[in-house]
DNA sequence: CTATTATTTCTAACAGCGTTAGCAAAGATA
DNA sequence: TATCTTTGCTAACGCTGTTAGAAATAATAG
């Protein structure tokens, strides 16, 4: 009898309501102005019905963030396999990193951004951890068959990360725009000079 | 008539409290919780009195970023002149960025982290734009008597500034707290790479 | 010292938030 | 058709920032 199935069915589909709704106001509005409510309007159900799918909002929010790290990390993965160099690798990975964050902000934002994750959950989430660790092993390998391999891999990890974060955050917050050849520039110049600090 | 200096002098006295308990408040449990209903409470006044001072929550926010910035350009200036050279003065100044981020932790997340300023006040807000030019001023001088005169001045204050930003972001983030002589290496290493960098 | 005026302070409310208990309606089963 | 299970809703709790308007206090004038 397919009576259980169509159940489930319709389920996820309101889930699957709940979720769009959410990206759809928080694209248009902000992360800060999402509420249950304005999703419990949006889907065109009561407020309660959305808390039988998610326990509370931060597991709303934590899906995106998830989606996010599973994104990011797979076009760091793509480029890492695309080049045998690991110095060249990191350079690039810095390239692809760049891009994700200004041609996905809603997901950066909420990935590193203004609020609640990516404290605590660095290790307990999945799809985060996955992330550090493709972040850990190119950095590992790039000091590997560098000139200083008795470099602390989580210290030079920790900085390529950093800096990373810190370019894209600080152009994120940064009103007057610069034209993207120079910020492209930015970045490269400074993913290359850190590049080359390990290497010699 | 002393009458009116009374009356000044109380409102001030009040002001004082507002922001003294706003203080503690945020310092023992977050800038996440702080609300305009618990300050009142503390300052044994009813919530408009609030009002009366500051035009709402923000404003008071926006007083302690203003002291933050404030602070920091006052260690930035100190360490900047103490050095001749740019190079090391860049070093330096690192150096101080990040002590004063880890010994002022309740600023420096209000300044750049979990929320609403930084964002336009940059260039509106006269602390920050003093903070600015320094960075500015600083990066400028460096690039200057470099080999590389013609290097785009904001360019590469942006970097710098991102850069430093980054290290403290992710080091704030991180829980597994590393030593503090590594945090310390991590730093020195990344800025003094980029300074290199921009020498040659 | 009293009456009037100006100032200060408070009570109470509005509109919103996340969250949940308990009831009504609809669906499935016998 | 009657029973039972699932689903969804109403309404509330306690919290948030903010503000209008009344009450209490203080300063001034007669």
């Amino acid at each position: 009898m397919g009576v259980a199935e169509r159940k489930i069915r319709h389920k996820e589909q309101v889930r699957g309501a709940i979720l769009q709704s959410a990206w759809k106001i928080a694209t248009e509005e902000g992360w800060q102005t999402l509420s249950i409510r304005k999703i419990a309007d949006a889907i065109e159900y009561s407020v309660p019905v959305i808390y039988s799918h998610f326990e509370n909002k931060e597991a709303i929010l934590l899906e995106f963030t998830k989606e996010g790290f599973t994104l990011l990390t797979q076009e760091l993965l793509k480029v890492k396999e695309s080049e045998q160099e690991p110095g060249c690798q990191l350079v690039k990975m810095a390239k692809a990193y760049w891009n994700f964050a200004f041609e996905n902000k809603e997901y950066y934002q909420l990935m590193f951004g203004l609020g609640m994750p990516a404290c605590e959950m660095v290790n307990t989430v999945p799809e985060m951890k996955t992330f550090t660790d493709v972040m850990i092993s190119s950095i590992s390998a790039a000091i590997a068959q560098s000139k200083n391999p008795e470099a602390e891999v989580f210290m030079k990890y920790h900085a390529y990360w950093s800096i990373l974060h810190g370019l894209v955050a600080i152009q994120m917050i940064e009103k007057s725009a610069y034209p993207d050849e120079f910020k492209q520039k930015v970045l490269q110049d400074a993913i290359e000079g850190f590049v080359k600090g390990i290497g010699g």
